[in-house]
RNA sequence: GGUCCCGUCGUCUAGCGGCCUAGGAUACCGGGCUCUCAUCCCGGCGACACGGGUUCAAAUCCCGUCGGGACCA
């Protein structure tokens, strides 16, 4: 066990054989919070070791999506495939330690050996014949490297999650370590870099619980320090099944192109299977300081995108003017939708107070803002044309000339509003309403008065006189 | 099939033997606020999978059943 003084290591380890999925995002999250809350490393490495499987395009896709998480990772990336010759050293380290040994069974031997045992009930579990095997007798034929497990006793992973699990070891067989053709199995593979990369905590998926009995049996012949385990549960989709394409197993891409904002993103995956207490919503700076292993929950949580809009929603509003327009600008290009011209930029600039305040995604930031993006002559929808009614439109003539001279203020423009609604004996929300169709084309906007002061006094008039002006030549 | 893990409102969760006639969040329903939409505020609906134990006392501990998942085959 790695002492308290010891700085905390941990790692992302995907393979490269597709995007980066909610699960795989989450479980790095974890463990890029556990080590920057502690002040250690992040580390990163690609299990690229099957090379039919893995690409470099997903490779790509992943580091994509942890840039865009905001998961910072220290150092290069590891790839294991580039430390084939490392891990079946060790392999050879343990065959000399007289921890492992030669098995030259062929394929069909093993599967006579699971038909024999199925049909008599027995373990299916492969025992090599040439566990006990004298050297001198071994034949000159491609072998294996398999693992001496211990045949007696139990195994006891001491897991941060899920608590002690002990399995018996006559359920573990003398699994492979090096295959015939001299390449390392993932299980060899994963022990001897996590080893060599100083990786103190193992924060990973509970699919690999399993796992982790036999990988102890590796770290227990080479003498080494086992590292702290915690296998967290999966994520499942809205219907309690396994994420699949069809539902939230999207990369997290896919979750930028729908408008989320990374920072609601890491707030909703942090508190899906983890808690502090009842926060719900918080900083980066606060989840790196309250997560910690005991507040990880053993069941497996399901997606909810309701709650994800909600979240996004807070952060949208905490955020900074600046960094949204920013992220604003990364979103645009993620959908590939065209940038933003430089006066949209200004004017949504300045229009950011208004139209962050609980948009639930960039889509209906951006919905919100059509009145500071869009061009005279504004183009009313369906509904923004009936609520100009030409009643309305002499109305707004009337209130021209008034604007002309008001104080360009919110409170002075309301008041000029509703004065004049009154005197015509109308509320003002009838008023406001052919007012924002004028300004916005729209029905659906942020407050007049907001729009008002930040379209400024001319282009305020100019909407006004044309929406004013009679339809057609 | 074997082994392992899990099971609190629809969903995310608090709870780690008495503070629980089970709390928060979200969703949903109703009301209020309001220049529209959204937000916001108030109220409501709503769960300890089931059955046995242990204990003065169990959502909390033990066993079983059922259900879900993972790994190996």
């Amino acid at each position: 066990m790695p002492r308290m003084s010891d700085a905390v290591v941990t790692r992302f380890a995907p393979s490269p054989t597709g995007f980066l999925h909610i699960g795989g995002a989450r479980t790095a999250l974890f463990n890029w919070l556990y080590a920057r809350g502690r002040g250690g490393q992040f580390l990163l490495r690609i299990e690229d070791t099957d090379r039919a499987r893995s690409t470099p395009e997903a490779t790509e896709a992943i580091l994509r999506g942890l840039e865009w998480l905001g998961l910072d990772w220290d150092g290069e990336p590891f790839s294991q495939f580039a430390r084939a010759d490392r891990h079946a050293e060790v392999a050879r380290q343990m065959l000399a330690a007289g921890q492992a040994y030669k098995c030259f069974a062929t394929q069909d031997e093993i599967e006579m050996f699971r038909e024999a045992a199925r049909v008599e009930g027995r373990s299916t579990l492969y025992r090599s014949p040439w566990r006990e095997a004298d050297p001198a007798s071994h034949p000159d034929a491609p072998y294996v490297i398999r693992i001496k497990a211990p045949l007696e006793g139990e195994t006891v992973i001491r897991d941060r999650v899920q608590g002690d699990v002990r399995i018996r070891n006559d359920q573990l067989d003398d699994m492979v370590l090096l295959r015939s053709d001299g390449t390392p199995t993932y299980m060899l593979a994963v022990v001897v870099d996590d080893h060599d990369m100083g990786v103190t905590h193992v924060i990973r998926g509970d699919d690999h619980l399993n796992n982790a009995a036999r990988q102890m049996l590796v770290y227990t012949a080479m003498g080494w320090p086992v590292p702290v385990w915690a296998h967290i549960p999966l994520i499942h989709g809205p219907d309690g099944k396994k994420l699949s394409k069809r539902h939230g197993a999207l990369g997290v891409e896919e979750y930028q192109a729908m408008g989320y904002p990374s920072a609601a993103m890491r707030n909703y995956l942090a508190r899906l299977g983890w808690s502090h207490g009842d926060d719900e919503v918080f900083s980066d700076a606060q989840a790196r300081e309250w997560f910690d292993l005991d507040g990880i929950g053993k069941s497996p949580a399901r997606l909810d995108f309701k709650k994800l809009d909600h979240l996004t929603a807070q952060h949208m509003s905490m955020a900074e003017d600046a960094a949204l327009l920013h992220e604003l600008d990364a979103y645009l290009a993620a959908t590939g939708a065209p940038a933003l011209s430089e006066t949209q930029r200004d004017g949504l600039g300045r229009a950011m107070p208004l139209v962050k305040d609980k948009a639930k995604s960039f889509s209906q930031l951006l919905d919100k803002a059509h009145f500071i993006l869009t061009t005279r002559p504004v183009e009313p929808d369906e509904k923004a044309a009936r609520a100009l009614g030409d009643v309305s439109r002499s109305i707004l003539n009337e209130l021209t000339p008034r604007l002309r001279n008001a104080t360009w203020a919110r409170d002075s423009l309301e008041g000029e509003v509703a004065a004049l609604a009154e005197s015509h004996g109308l509320g003002l929300g009838k008023l406001a309403q052919a007012l924002r169709a004028a300004l916005a084309g729209r029905t659906s906007t942020p407050s007049v008065f907001d729009m008002m002061v930040v379209l400024g006094r001319d282009e305020t008039l100019a909407r006004l006189a044309d929406a004013a002006a009679p339809s057609g030549p």
